[in-house]
DNA sequence: GGATTTATGTGTGATAGCGAACAGACGCAA
DNA sequence: TTGCGTCTGTTCGCTATCACACATAAATCC
């Protein structure tokens, strides 16, 4: 069964590492479930814990104020919230936001800062994973500033699919509006549109996709842009 | 004369360092002048030397085709291009830009890995530049997605300003709608109200700016904001 | 089972910014 | 002086998105 895990990690950035590395990190993790839209910290709070999703999903939002918010990062099991800690800083640059609940490991700060030294494959990982969440970070910053909101609807889906692994999950259209930084009404129409040409349907939040060449095809090339630069990064 | 560059450095990061500690990187560095509009590096590029501005302006730009550019960071005297290389990726995530000429130190991307290695504390204030920088390019990011074509111009100018260190300099109209993500007449209808309102003067690419407080009170928070998080990660 | 909450759909007018095309104005160079 | 390249100003129709207000429908709760 561990070896099981070896081979398809629980969390992607545990891949990579010596058997008795990961054995030891795994002692100090502790599983558990996040909350549903519990705002796990808030741009300038200090960070206590470092998170590691297997199946939930955290959203890094940035907040103006209350109707103006933006989604700019999401962590699932590719990913970790709490790598700005690699750079000697210990508050947390964004409001991170759960957006789906679900099985996510996690560890004390101080415990995760100890064990970067301990393990160089580790350190080393995490350093790339900051790296392309910083590349990525600002393809989507480009993608909001020049895409039509059904793109890059198509586009956040697509991204959540893979997280959640799964053709179905539950969201609501104010949520997706708030992560696109939209009016909840765009989210509407781009998702009729989406349910118009069969590629999904939607209902009270219960979101199925039933095309994904379809949902590819109307996404910005930004889905794939993200996607390359984290396996040429990450998977060298 | 040798105090007077350690009371007032050439680029803020080299501050806070020790004499010794100065001394021997300033062997290292070399000076030059960058040509304007200079492409320094496509993403993806191998990095072969790292930049701290003097005097100059070096924008990393976004960039999805010829007519679709962002601005995503500016980095002038205050900070320096290659800061990613912390994370030991040695390829640039974004296009550098020349936008103001003027001296530079530059620096052979090996021989900078290795003098990390030597000072903890360089080591440690570019860690903290390179999360002022995520930070700063998020806010960005969200700042183009919600204000509107004057409020950013006018921030981009004082961010100029302070790069330049200087009330005029030269910068044409195409120039800061390449970075706005905008079309020129849309930087030419919101240089236009600014100069109504006796805020800048504007003549073939010659650029005043004659009231700091307007211009501060017609740029968006971002600025501040931008500031903020500069002087509380880096100056702390 | 009725009331309340939550989630989605619709309609109307306003507006910021876009694309394209063109006109003037300045500056340098032959 | 003429010409050409660069920079800025102006106009027109168009579209995506916004703000606001209200309608409908499913789920949940007492």
């Amino acid at each position: 069964m561990q070896l099981k895990q070896r081979i398809s990690p629980v969390n992607n950035l545990l891949a990579g590492l010596t058997e008795v590395e990961y054995q030891r990190l795994m002692t100090e993790f502790e599983t558990i479930d996040l909350m549903l839209n519990e705002v796990i910290c808030n741009a300038g709070d200090q960070i206590h814990y470092v998170y590691f999703p297997i199946k939930s999903i955290i959203a890094l939002m940035n907040h103006l104020d209350a109707d103006k918010n933006l989604e700019v990062g999401m962590i699932g099991n590719e990913g970790m919230l709490g790598s700005t800690l690699l750079l000697g800083v210990n508050t947390a640059p964004f409001r991170a936001v759960v957006q789906n609940t679900g099985a996510t490991l996690r560890m004390p700060a101080a415990t995760f800062t100890h064990e970067l030294q301990q393990s160089l494959v580790f350190e080393q990982q995490l350093k790339r994973y900051l790296y392309v969440s910083l590349s990525q970070l600002v393809q989507n910053a480009t993608c909001n500033r020049f895409h039509v909101i059904e793109e890059r609807l198509a586009c956040l889906l697509l991204r959540i699919r893979d997280r959640v692994q799964s053709q179905s999950f539950h969201i609501t259209q104010e949520s997706l509006a708030q992560m696109l930084g939209v009016r909840r009404v765009g989210v509407t129409m781009a998702a009729k549109a989406l349910q118009h040409k069969k590629i999904i349907s939607y209902s009270r939040g219960n979101l199925r996709i039933h095309d994904n060449v379809g949902l590819e095809a109307i996404s910005c090339s930004c889905y794939q842009t993200n996607n390359e630069t984290y396996s040429r990064i990450l998977n060298a």
